[in-house]
DNA sequence: TGAGTTTATGCAATCGATTTCATGTCCGGT
DNA sequence: ACCGGACATGAAATCGATTGCATAAACTCA
């Protein structure tokens, strides 16, 4: 057979010590002589020791692993993001749990549940939908404390929020396309219900009041941060009589679907009239054109939660609250200039 | 403070009975005579007892985990897979574990370390890029019979490999561009050194020369399954004298890629020329125009996947070798016509 | 009725680490 | 020379489950 590792008892045999010396040079090694640590250290190299996982979590009462709650794992959007998250827990000892809510719904009792088993020390969450049942179970079971949201919350609840400040990112958009020129300006939100969705148009909304451009209800185009809600709304605008010079977008995808309709209907961008998206994900600088839109660090959110949650993981101290908003910024890229009238 | 979890000794003691009796009604009812069976249920019901799965991993020499290696996180490609694999571990009491290799480099001793550590039982490699020596140091260790490969696999390894019938795509992707009326075909590939390049160039090389089309060294295109890549080509392609009527793209992106840069140079898809792309991620649908393209059945190989490492985890089984090849599909959409000389 | 099974259950060892407590040694100060 | 403290180490309890073995009760069959 294969040789089975070795255990902390073979490492004090081979230097002649105990477990729990052996059990200190590794984890506190203060505590050891010189002479014996180094004994130590060579029985480990020897023997090709490494501390089981399952006996440490066991007597240490923790589970050694964080669960990340994707709401959809295929969105490119969230690609930078777990990369940025799984940088922020290399070197902590926790491993990166990840799940597809949409794919594996969650019911009520499943994440506390994790948390009861031992399975989780921890979570984020990137999916603002999670119910609040869900969460006051968590909180029941000692884990609210432990439970981080990324981009996405939940409305009510005192859950550290790591976000971009969404309502900055649509007044950069607007006041863009108003420094172009632009004066009718479309958008095209996310989904009726998400947090995201409220914070964008509502920023929208506001910097269009305040720069007195005009309104008209129906240059608010229901959409659903995808391509086909993109494409749809190309189709909704190529029918209007008095057609926006401009959109905005709550996402990139959607900007893409919006350009390709819009240019399938014989519409130009930016020329006849100008896209700007929301996010900046991989495939914006290289679409054509090249999409203006506003940058999320998407990396450095995940590793901003990351943070965060480490944090509290290793200090058990319930202050909770919002995090302070990352900033977000403008790329001006091929998609937008100045309307042709 | 919050309500500790219950153990196993506090149903015990709910219902009357030993530990070992709670411990047998959970995992081998058979054994436990109906009056006490419902005792326990009883008692793990008032408890809300569930089960410490470090302590469980630890007596039963498991890690309850296992791992997925992504090359890349971000690309749309292996979302469905992902949500296939997950959907193959419900229900199965292993969690799942995802590493982008991209973002986060496997050393060599990393992967083996893992299964030392118990901390996975078995993997799930989505990168043939895995070293020689990594596999070699999880086979010292007696983790070979459980890693399995998945779409890609590493050339002279013996282990399972669930993969599409790639060559049988590029040969479907010839043949529909030939049915058409094409002559004139080109390529782009993915990158050098990667399995699937081989696979995909060696198919459409054959069927190309039974179907006696002509060939030129320049229509083979050097990609990376990048949108990018697609952009480069499409300049490559404008610039030749003799131009191919039609493309047969190694990956999705790289058709999008080229598809846009097709058109930013003047010609139109695919009147002027067709194109046909390989995976049918979910944008293909919707891209405009809408992708021809070879389909995988993403979510079948990743649920495959989880099947042949579960079975593998179960039997300990060690007969290794290739799946056979899961069956691909051409996708017909309007990225393809036939050529108008 | 008694010997031999079968069935149901409990006791206690075990998995591999961490950590408390006790012990022993060495040192400096008076 | 003696005492107190600092330091190094080991013995053993502990984390929470699973399971081999022993035992007791119930049942079968001649």
């Amino acid at each position: 057979m294969f040789q089975k590792p070795a255990t902390i008892q073979d490492v004090a045999r081979a230097a002649g010590v105990s477990t729990a010396t052996v059990s200190r040079v590794l984890s506190n090694p203060g505590l050891v002589s010189e002479r014996t640590r180094e004994a130590v250290l060579l029985a480990v190299q020897e023997t090709g020791y490494r501390v089981n996982q399952a006996a440490r979590n066991l007597r240490m009462q923790r589970a050694g692993a964080v669960l990340i709650l994707v709401p959809n794992l295929g969105k490119p959007f969230y690609s930078g993001i777990l990369a940025g998250i799984s940088e922020g827990f290399v070197g902590s000892d926790y491993a990166v749990l990840i799940t597809d809510t949409e794919s594996n719904p969650l019911q009520d009792a499943t994440l506390s549940g994790y948390f009861i088993d031992g399975r989780i020390d921890g979570a984020i969450s990137l999916d603002g939908g999670l119910s609040a049942e869900a969460l006051a179970q968590c909180t029941r079971c000692g884990a609210g404390g432990r439970i981080v949201f990324l981009c996405e919350w939940v409305e009510g609840q005192d859950f550290p929020v790591i976000s971009s400040d969404n309502a900055e990112g649509a007044r950069l958009a607007i006041r863009h396309l108003h420094d172009l020129g632009h004066k009718k300006i479309a958008h095209v939100t996310g989904p009726d219900g998400n947090i995201l969705t409220t914070a964008r148009r509502e920023g929208m909304v506001a910097e269009r009041e305040r720069l007195g451009l005009p309104v008209r209800s129906e240059w608010i185009i229901r959409g659903d941060f995808s391509l086909e809600s993109g494409h749809e709304a190309a189709h909704r605008i190529l029918a209007m009589r008095d057609r926006p010079t401009a959109v905005f977008c709550s996402a990139d995808m959607v900007a893409f679907g919006l350009i390709a309709g819009l240019i399938a209907g014989g519409l130009r961008v930016p020329e006849d009239i100008s896209v700007v998206g929301f996010d900046d994900i991989e495939m914006s600088g290289s679409f054509v054109p090249a999409l203006t839109t506003i940058r999320q660090d998407r990396h450095g959110l995940g590793r901003r939660a990351a943070e965060v949650l480490l944090d509290r993981l290793a200090k058990a101290n319930d202050q909770s609250g919002r995090e302070p908003a990352m900033p977000v910024e403008l790329v001006i890229r091929a998609s937008t200039a100045p309307p042709t009238d």
